[in-house]
DNA sequence: TTCAGTCGCGTTTTT
DNA sequence: CGCGACTGAA
């Protein structure tokens, strides 16, 4: 046998990240700090089980924290594995796995097959119907607040049934009936939220063993990513699937733990210990994406945090440029800012791609100004998130249509139907009454748009009405991939934010255009680019006004500048505006406490010079 | 049934 | 400030 170093596979990694990859069988926890390469090592470690160990494909399940993380993850496979005929693993989210089994199994809990998901609209949908029907005021019960509540029961499995022994209080006592309610309507309508889906397939592998005897002896491999941040059903789904074959792979960093607000617990990453004794541990240490300054400002920052362990981290990539500091009198001067940087490093590096830069928020309300000054430089950028694909109106009427062909039931969908005009539900309805059967996607939302007269009421020289058609047209181009209807819809529910519209590629190539990319922080985990700005870095907004109170709250935000940083390759540039718009009102902020933690010597300053 | 105008509320973060 | 939800007029 070739030594380890020599194997086509191996010799593209260090030593640690050899051992993990090589590693035999049983239970692996790999904890290591960003940049470090624990997705990489993840993908080589499926492209080993394959090439080397010739596990079947077939055997290995990938859950990732998203769809487009699982997308990525599989085409860095594809590449590894080259010319081998090799299919690849199924991979995707923990809820997208569960939507699946539901769809498969899910009759053993009267759960039918072509069950709807609803998103966070439907559900506040659905909470407003619970509290008309009980007579309740969505003021004192926000439905954003009763679904969080519900939300954080779901995920310690709490059901509707046993909620009232946990609930303290008249507020809880009220969320309870609300919960029941919910539930009740949810059944009616044949529909599961995003929690249910997660706690459902909980449910069914406890009560139907030998279901939970397919999948074990289907997937035989597990390897999960970004573990820190699963709640815990996701715990409990891991433990259900690997308990048997106990070849579980599992890569995170407490240290960018950044979704506690959604029953995240990092924690979950220690307690794997006592569900899985013969768990081997292994750190990497040596960080391959950002340059030594990046790393010590990262770590300056990280390092006030006591609640949980901070890796270690080195590189070869001594010194590095200095971090930029900018100080701006208001957020238009700080936007100017960053175009104005993005210009100056386009001219230094003549071809320089776009895709080289990415502007980080906090909040999502900060990306309107980036944009408006993009805009007005002519540089292309691509927003991440933002007013989301799925979410405008067009799109969610044909989805309304869809989902109501699909599952009858669906009460959201039949609401929605009723608001878009009642003489298009007429025409609708009477086309579903003799609706064809087993038609594609493609086929139903034509045959829609054709029998309800949808598009003519837009006007083709109103801009506006122009990209609504558009609009519309991407969402036919979208339902070719997905022939099956329910898989359509499915898709459709749990992708979400992360669809990227196809005007982001360009025509011939399908590559990426070259844009600037502009993104949240939770957005960008997991990612890395040559230049970052991180914007807004004021006390109120990063850390959040909302989250300072709390000392788990802070140490969050914390990490969350901490990832922010660590995206970055070779320059860093941070900056704050004195004072800036709020609701309207503008608002005088101190610099944030982040900053001060970062040594002098590592910053450049750069003061406004427009005061 | 539709649309224009007003009010009020909100911003953490998202599968 | 900007959007969505609601209301009243046609
Ligand atoms: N052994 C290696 N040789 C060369 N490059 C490497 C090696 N390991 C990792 N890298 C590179 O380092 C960068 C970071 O890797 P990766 O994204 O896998 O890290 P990570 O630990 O998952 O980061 P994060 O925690 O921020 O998600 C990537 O560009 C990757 O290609």
């Amino acid at each position: 046998m070739m030594g380890l170093g020599n194997n086509p596979i191996l010799s593209h990694l260090n030593q640690p990240q050899q051992e993990a990859v090589s590693f035999k069988e049983g239970p692996l926890l790999i904890l290591a700090g960003p940049g470090s390469g624990k997705t990489r090592t993840l993908v080589y470690r499926a492209a080993w089980l394959i090439s080397q160990k010739k596990v079947p494909p077939e055997n290995i399940l990938l859950l990732t924290f998203t769809n487009k993380a699982a997308g990525e993850m599989k085409t860095r496979l594809k590449k590894i594995l080259e010319d081998e005929r090799n299919k690849i693993p199924w991979a995707g989210t923990f809820h997208s796995f569960c939507a699946k089994v539901l769809r498969l199994d899910g009759h053993f809990l009267n759960i039918p097959h072509n069950y709807a998901i609803y998103d966070e609209s439907d559900q506040q949908g659905m909470i407003k119907k619970v509290l008309d029907n009980l007579d309740l005021s969505p003021k004192t019960y926000k439905p954003a607040v009763v679904l969080n509540l519900i939300s954080q029961a779901k995920n310690e499995m709490i059901t509707a049934l046993e909620y009232p022994q946990y609930a303290r209080g008249t507020f809880q006592e009220t969320t309870a009936r609300i919960y029941l309610k919910y539930q009740q309507f949810l059944k009616e309508s044949m529909a599961l939220d995003f929690d249910d889906l997660l706690l459902e397939t909980v449910r069914l592998f406890q009560k139907e063993k030998s279901v939970l005897q397919k999948y074990q002896n289907q997937y035989h491999w597990f390897l999960i990513d970004e573990y820190q941040d699963t709640n815990h059903t996701q715990y409990l789904l891991t433990k259900l699937l690997a308990k048997k074959e106990q070849n579980l792979t599992v890569v995170g960093d407490a240290s960018q733990a950044i979704y506690s607000f959604r029953g995240a617990d990092y924690r979950n990453l220690v307690n794997l210990k006592e569900d899985f004794p013969q768990l081997k541990i292994i750190n990497l240490e040596q960080n391959y994406r950002s340059t030594e300054n990046i790393l010590q400002a990262a770590n300056q920052v990280i390092q006030k945090n006591s609640s949980h362990p901070i890796l270690n981290l080195w590189t070869t990539k001594k010194g590095g440029e200095k971090i930029s500091l900018y100080e701006a009198t208001n957020e238009e001067e700080e936007a100017q800012f960053v175009v104005n940087i993005i210009k100056t490093h386009l001219l230094s590096i003549p071809n320089s791609s776009l895709n080289n830069f990415v502007v980080l928020y906090r909040t999502n309300a900060q990306s309107r100004i980036i944009e408006e000054t993009l805009l007005h430089s002519g540089l292309p950028y691509l927003l991440v998130g933002g007013v989301r694909f799925y979410e405008r109106k067009e799109i969610k009427d044909c989805l309304a249509y869809l989902r109501l062909t699909a599952n009858s039931q669906d009460q959201m969908a039949h609401k929605r139907i009723e608001k878009i005009g009642k003489r298009k539900a007429k025409k609708f309805f009477s086309w579903l009454k003799k609706k064809p059967k087993n038609l594609t996607s493609l086929e139903y939302l034509d045959q829609i748009l054709v029998s309800t007269d949808y598009l003519k009421a837009f006007d083709e020289n109103d801009p506006q009405d122009l990209a609504r058609i558009e609009n519309v047209k991407e969402l036919r181009s979208v339902a070719t991939n997905f022939p099956d209807l329910n898989q359509f819809l499915e898709n459709v529910a749990l992708i979400q934010q992360e669809y990227l519209p196809a005007e982001a590629f360009e025509i011939e190539t399908n590559q990426p255009k070259s844009a600037i990319t502009l993104m949240t922080v939770h957005a960008a985990k997991g990612t890395e680019f040559p230049v970052v700005f991180i914007v807004g870095l004021e006390e109120g907004l990063f850390p959040h006004a909302r989250a300072i109170m709390e000392k788990d709250e802070v140490e969050e935000e914390r990490r969350l500048c901490y990832v922010a940083m660590t995206r970055a390759k070779e320059k860093l540039y941070l900056s704050y505006a004195h004072r800036r718009f709020y609701f309207g009102e503008k608002s005088a902020n101190q610099a944030s406490r982040f900053l001060n933690d970062i040594s002098p010597e590592l910053l450049d300053v750069i003061k406004s010079n427009l005061v």
